[in-house]
DNA sequence: AAGACGCACAACCGCCACCCC
DNA sequence: TGGGGTGGCGGTTGTGCGTCT
C-alpha cells in the first residue's frame, strides 16, 4: 500500500529556483512564518512541492544562514561530533550556527571525508586506516552511533553567549569526560527546562553501554556556545584551538575577536551552562580569532 | 579551442517518527 | 488505539562550473 505523494507532483515545477520563487517565499513567510509546509506552495503561489519549499528556505533562503568557506575550528569539531554520532547531520548543525545538515553533509563528502583519509583516518569508523577490524580492539570512548538508528526530535539546542577568552584546546576524544548521573535523569532540551520528565534510553547512550559496560541512563549532552568579546591583548588562557604561532601572528597582525567556542561532550549536563563562561567540570574550551572589521 | 573529467553543492527521493483525529 | 497526514532526516542524484588534456 503506497503512500499519497506530498503534494500534486504533475503541477509542481523541479530544479533550481529562481530569483523570483525564492522571492515569493521570502515575503511569504516574512509575512506569515513557517507555517504549514504542505499548504505554503499554494498560499504563496508557488508551483512547489511543499517539501521543496521547506529545503530551499531550511537550506538557502533563511537569513541566519552563514554561507561561506568552513573555517579550520568548525572543521575540527564536525570530525568530532561525527566521531561521536556518526552521520547525524541535524544534530551536527544543531551545534554550528548557520550551518544547515545538508552543507555539513555535503561539505563531509567532499572535504572532510577526503582530509581524513589523507591524515590515514578511516572516515567512517575514526580509527586508522590500517588498524585491522579486530572484535578486540581496546575500548574507545567513541560511539558507534550507526546512520540507520534513527533518533529524531531530541534536537540540542545552541546557546550563543557572550563568554570569556578563557579557552583549551580541542580535546582528544579520548579526554572527554564521562558525567556518571546523578539519579535523576533530565531532557537535554532546553524549551522543557525544569520539566522533570524521564527520557527514552538514546540510541548512542545504548551502543556507550555496550562498549563501556557500564549503565547510563541519560542522553548524550553535546551543548556548545560561542560568544565573541574583543581580543584582550593577553590572550587566551590554556592554549587554543589555533596554533600558538598563527595566533600570535594573527594577533599582531589585526585587532581581534575572540570567538570562544565552549561545548561539553558527556552523558549529560555536568554542570551548569557556559553562560557564564566559568570553568566548569564537562565543559571543553577553544577559540578562535576573526577580524573585527 | 573544445571535449573530458572531477568537484561542489543544490535539490530530490524515500523512509520514518510524531501528531492528531 | 490505530491510521493517515505531515515534518524532518539521511542518502542519493543532477547540474553547473572549473580544470585538465
Amino acid at each position: 500500500m503506497g503512500r499519497s505523494p506530498c503534494c500534486e507532483k504533475a503541477h509542481t515545477n523541479k530544479g533550481a529556483w529562481t530569483k523570483d520563487e525564492d522571492q515569493r517565499l521570502i515575503d511569504y513567510i516574512r509575512l506569515h512564518g513557517e507555517g504549514c509546509w504542505r499548504t505554503l506552495p499554494k498560499a504563496a503561489g508557488l508551483l512547489r512541492c511543499g517539501k521543496s519549499c521547506r529545503l530551499r528556505w531550511i537550506n538557502y533562503l533563511r537569513p541566519d544562514l552563514k554561507r561561506g568557506n568552513f573555517t579550520e575550528d568548525e572543521d575540527e569539531l564536525i570530525i568530532r561530533l561525527h566521531s561521536l554520532l556518526g552521520n547525524k547531520w541535524s544534530v551536527i548543525a544543531g551545534k554550528l550556527p548557520g550551518r544547515t545538515d545538508n552543507e555539513i553533509k555535503n561539505y563531509w563528502n567532499t572535504h572532510i571525508k577526503r582530509k581524513l583519509i589523507t591524515r590515514g583516518i578511516d572516515p567512517q569508523t575514526h580509527r586508522p586506516l590500517n588498524e585491522p577490524p579486530t572484535a578486540g580492539t581496546a575500548l574507545s570512548p567513541r560511539l558507534p552511533y550507526q546512520s540507520h538508528h534513527h533518533h529524531r526530535r531530541h534536537h540540542q539546542h545552541l546557546t550563543p553567549n557572550h563568554s570569556s577568552s578563557s579557552s583549551s584546546s580541542l580535546p582528544n576524544i579520548a579526554e572527554l569526560p564521562i558525567v556518571k548521573p546523578a539519579n535523576n535523569v533530565h531532557s537535554s532540551d532546553a524549551d522543557e527546562e525544569g520539566s522533570g520528565t524521564t527520557t527514552e534510553m538514546d540510541p548512542p547512550v545504548a551502543a556507550a553501554e555496550t562498549m563501556l559496560g557500564v549503565h547510563v541512563k541519560t542522553e548524550v549532552n553535546l551543548e556548545l556556545s560561542i560568544g565573541l568579546q574583543p581580543f584582550q591583548g593577553e590572550g587566551v588562557r590554556g592554549g587554543s584551538v589555533l596554533g600558538s604561532s598563527a595566533e600570535s601572528r594573527l594577533r599582531e597582525e589585526r585587532r581581534a575577536l575572540v570567538m570562544c567556542l565552549c561545548w561539553q561532550l558527556g552523558w549529560e549536563k555536568g554542570g551548569e551552562s557556559c553562560r557564564n563562561c566559568e570553568r566548569t567540570y564537562g565543559w571543553f574550551r577553544g577559540s578562535a580569532l576573526g577580524s573585527s572589521s
